[in-house]
DNA sequence: TTGTAGGCGTTATCAC
DNA sequence: GTGATAACGCCTACAA
């Protein structure tokens, strides 16, 4: 069913029909002829086809958002509060999931180019050099690309003067091998702060994860374990949780003999034993705010080059005073 | 940049442009002239445009995969799975996430009735009536279409045995509002198992939580500790994480004083203390199996109606022998 | 082996 | 106020 059909129905011609029905009609129609086609289209379940007018206005009123995994509990919010925000703005929103790893991982976004999207999110994901759309960079920062990203510097600053305020000195920075700025920063901020409080952030132990799971994680745990942490800054509640695993593994308890900070307030954190000290960051919020500046910049407006929005530390039991000597000892 | 730049660009005619690029240049175009064509085509960063092309041959090669809720940690994989799978087909997938209330509730799947879509995977969403494009039910069921699910009798059944053999009589089910066959089939099966073993089905304690979020399943746990039940089948892992918080706030232990199995091994289980004895189910199975029936589909293919994929008991530390009188009595 | 021409369903610019 | 008419970029008979 097209708008020729319509017009037929109606018995006006096709561009009329046009005119009324993308609410162009204002003083152009007469009203009785409006409401005939609106009736003729109604009746007929007309919808706008819309390779055809993606084709001939060259919009598409879509836009991508493309993450590194989808299968990270995170971004579940953060495409519902860019699916919702786009929706209010008359978008539909593209998920595009990038192979982690190899060259052709940008192969999905490159598909994109051709013309079905009309701004690109890019989450933790370099955005594509030599793109004609709009773009916006999530938690990641490029010169020149507008972003949006969380407060990560007043975030991590909490957690490791939380860890400091509780008496730790052997703080291990349990961290993601995944290359984005955001973790760049958690390991900048933190050896700044222990080095403010008088700590050689030299000394301090550090372990890496490859993987976004508990199992691997875990294993990058003991490692801060047997380094003789009594304190952990894990840069994500999953990779967290890896801690978890390990000190169950271990015999050790939290926060008893160890203390943890977690990173998202991921949902599951609450119900941990003991429930996760975490920082909270709104994904939904994230989201929301990445399309809000990519439509603006798709209107041409060029004002905003960025959003910061504010986390927060959670204080739940995974945190407490550092172990005696004589318990440490004991291992 | 257009196929007419190319044409221009290689000395040719637009239409032996698109001859080349389409792949039908078999025995149709020189050697020499294809290799003038491509290169032209690679200079010039060439891209079909998709919506000149779908508009031309009435296929989108895209696909909507309709969510009810994209914050659910179960449709990462899911995602993943159709989403890989489509790519290899040289489909993409449109995530449409419906809003959980309300009449406009399908107004993002009408949107894309519109054309974008070749073909439509519902996740435990009832199908749209009167649909032009194929579509493919996934964990629902509806007379007349596809469907892909797990094989939740076998599932539910192996949960509810491996508590029986256990010894419990008290079994409470933990059960999801969520209007669902899925659901509805493990109340089902559940009072079928109980009923063979010779426990009377309706003297079980029941309790239902509307949403799948940690603190709305505690209360319902409670309500089901409160009713005796020494062990509890919960519909999903999120509303299982849901009785850790209720028993922890009560002073009970897992599986000492409650003994508990989860659903969909979702990655947090085996954090938690003690790990959580759960059904696993391969929620990238799902998806991509959900594509491999919609494609067939989509190629006319009428054969297939439906399919159904294995999943497993997986025993950890939440399940054990129900407590002794006594220590039942002492609360 | 290559080129010409027509049309997919819209929107937008003009005449009427 | 309304109706022809011309693109938008691509695919595909069919003609040369």
């Amino acid at each position: 069913v097209t708008s020729v059909d319509v017009a037929r129905r109606a018995g006006v011609s096709q561009s009329t029909v046009s005119l009324v029905l993308s609410g162009k009609a204002q003083g152009r129609v007469s009203a009785r002829t409006e409401a005939v086609v609106r009736a003729a289209a109604r009746d007929l379940g007309y919808r706008p086809n819309v390779a055809a007018r993606a084709l001939r206005t060259g919009v598409a009123r879509t836009v991508g958002l493309v993450v590194p995994d989808v299968t990270h509990p995170f971004f579940g919010p953060v495409l519902r509060g860019a699916q919702q925000a786009a929706w209010r703005a008359g978008y539909a929103v593209a998920l595009v999931d990038v192979p982690p790893t190899g060259d052709w991982a940008l192969a999905p976004v490159e598909a994109l180019q051709a013309g079905p999207v009309d701004g690109l999110m890019c989450f933790e994901v370099e955005p594509p050099e030599g793109t004609e759309v709009p773009i916006v960079a999530i938690e990641t920062e490029t010169p020149g690309v507008p972003f949006v990203r969380f407060d990560t510097e007043a975030g991590t600053a909490a957690a490791f003067r939380h860890l400091l305020e509780l008496g730790h000195t052997r703080i291990g920075h349990l961290a993601a091998a995944f290359e984005a700025p955001t973790f760049d920063l958690r390991t900048e901020v933190g050896r700044k702060v222990m080095a403010a409080a008088g700590l050689d952030p030299d000394e301090q132990p550090r372990a890496v994860t490859e993987l976004f799971e508990f199992p691997a994680a875990a294993a990058a745990a003991t490692e801060l374990l047997d380094a003789g942490a009594t304190a952990i800054f894990a840069d994500d509640d999953v990779i967290a949780g890896g801690v978890y695993l390990a000190t169950r593994a271990r015999g050790l308890r939290i926060p008893r003999d160890v203390s943890l900070v977690g990173y998202d307030d991921l949902p599951f954190a609450q119900i941990l034993d003991p429930p996760l000290t975490t920082i909270a960051a709104d994904p939904a919020a994230l989201g929301a705010a990445a399309f809000e500046v990519l439509a603006a910049r798709m209107r041409g407006e060029n004002g905003e080059s960025g959003r910061i929005i504010p986390v927060e530390l959670i204080e739940r039991g995974s945190t407490g005073p550092p172990p005696t000597g004589t318990r440490r000892a004991r291992r």
